[in-house]
DNA sequence: TTTTGAGTTGTTCGA
DNA sequence: GTCGAACAACTCAAA
């Protein structure tokens, strides 16, 4: 088994980024080597040369990856594929890490799905097949000389767990069998552990969306809110990789530009939004989590996205490459398209209105103000939800927090402004 | 071809 | 405090 360590694989990410897919290497390479006796080969540099120059030092006429359906990653396929035919040697695509491969599936029409709603239906009337069984046996590549797995830096903040398949399938038995139920509505409370976090290893390949569904299934729990809700965040992972399988440059660019629209220059606002210092409470907790952990609740995520581009007014790819940087779970098609959600400018383009008031969702999400306690040490004399607000209590401004760099009631009336392209 | 109903996650205002 | 309407106009998917 080869894992090419490509440059291009993490250009753009953080430490935080590198280190979880390193670690992801290494739990593999620790599971290999175990099962089977027969360890990853690591080898750096670019796969259309390492690849059929591996073939040919072990005389392999046949080469298997793990499909991918990203921009780069097919492109890469593509010319390791030249190359190895050069040779006379052969690749071959073994599934991609979804239920139902992008590009499989079609409107009645014939066209790609431009619409959630329709294309989850056809999803979910698909189907998918169980897991693949793991293969017998592996041949060993042990003896040939390979390139280590990096270390992770020193002052890198502490895993919130562990990376590999075991640690991945103990989290998700865990949730089967107590978050689950309650996923529906817990997975909005950032300040509640409500989610699955299972979406770093659904980025590394650690856990497979079919052997979800098929566990989903077998258990007996299928029927729940919970769950249901549960199946319906997979069918959002495949859509936008669906979505990004038929527009690849939707991974940087607006997939349907908003006539008219403008945009600022990223400036002290974007860097005060980086910073977690825009004096909006849960704003800045949740891109302080982002730095600290490099993972942040998907709730807050929507509502610091609309804030840098309903508030601030930047494009939302600034932000986006923000994220892809410090995010562990990182996806490109679940990044840009969520981020394309929030300005309005990605599948769903409807609801024009759709901008986050900061406090009410914190009021809202984090009611007793102890998730923006937790990550702006800041304001954690202040009780409940006065966390929202410190602008509104006596001893709100002790230690340091800013004010709020903008008004939130001017700005949601400016983004409405120039939606209608006065 | 035309028509029709719908489109993840919201906010504000006024009755 | 609660509730319904308004907030652009457009595109999609299927009948």
């Amino acid at each position: 088994m080869l894992f090419v360590l490509d440059e291009v694989l993490l250009a753009g990410a953080g430490a935080t980024r590198e280190a979880r897919m390193a670690a992801s290497l290494r739990a593999f390479d620790a599971d290999l080597r175990e099962r089977y006796a027969a360890g990853l080969l690591v080898r750096s540099g670019t796969p259309s040369a390492i690849v059929p120059a591996l073939a040919r030092e072990i005389g392999a006429r046949t080469v298997w990856v793990s499909g991918e359906t990203t921009p780069y990653g097919r492109q890469r396929d593509e010319s390791v594929r030249t190359a190895l035919t050069a040779l006379g040697a052969e690749l071959r695509v073994l599934g991609t890490p979804y239920a139902v491969g992008p590009g499989t599936l079609h409107t009645g029409a014939g066209t790609p799905f431009r619409v959630f709603t329709p294309f989850a239906r056809a999803w979910r009337a698909h189907g998918a097949p169980g897991p693949a069984p793991a293969p017998a046996t592996l041949r060993t590549l042990d003896g040939l000389a390979g390139d280590p797995i990096p270390d992770p830096p020193a002052d890198l903040p502490p895993e919130d767990h562990e990376a590999g398949e075991q640690a991945a399938l103990a989290r998700w038995a865990d949730f089967r069998d107590g978050g689950l139920t309650a996923y529906d509505t817990e997975r909005d409370r950032p300040d509640h552990d409500g989610t699955s976090r299972l979406s770093e290893a659904l980025k590394y390949g650690e856990l497979h969306p079919r052997t979800l569904l098929a566990d989903l299934a077998a258990s007996g729990v299928i029927g729940s809110p919970g769950s249901a809700v549960f199946t319906t965040e997979l069918a959002w992972r495949e859509f936008y990789a669906d979505v990004l399988w038929h527009h690849p440059e939707s991974a940087w660019a607006d997939l349907r530009p908003i006539a008219g629209m403008t945009y600022d220059e990223p400036g002290a606002g974007f860097e005060a939004w980086q910073a977690g210092r825009t004096g909006y409470p849960f704003v800045d907790a949740g891109m302080r989590q982002l730095a600290a952990t490099g993972w942040m609740h998907n709730r807050v995520r929507m509502v610091t996205a609309s804030f840098l581009v309903k508030d601030l007014h930047v494009w939302w790819p600034h932000g986006a490459r923000h994220f892809m940087q410090l995010l562990r779970d990182g996806d490109l098609a679940s990044n840009s398209h969520g981020w394309q959600w929030t300005a309005g400018t990605g599948t769903d383009a409807a609801p024009y209105f759709r901008i986050f008031n900061p406090i009410a969702q914190g009021r809202r999400f984090d009611p007793h103000g102890d998730y923006v306690r937790r990550w702006v040490p800041e304001l954690a004399h202040l009780p409940g939800a006065a966390a929202h607000e410190p602008w509104k209590h006596p001893d709100g401004y002790v230690a340091g927090y800013p004010e709020p760099i903008l008004d939130h009631a001017l700005e949601r009336a400016e983004s409405l402004r120039r939606f209608r392209g006065d």
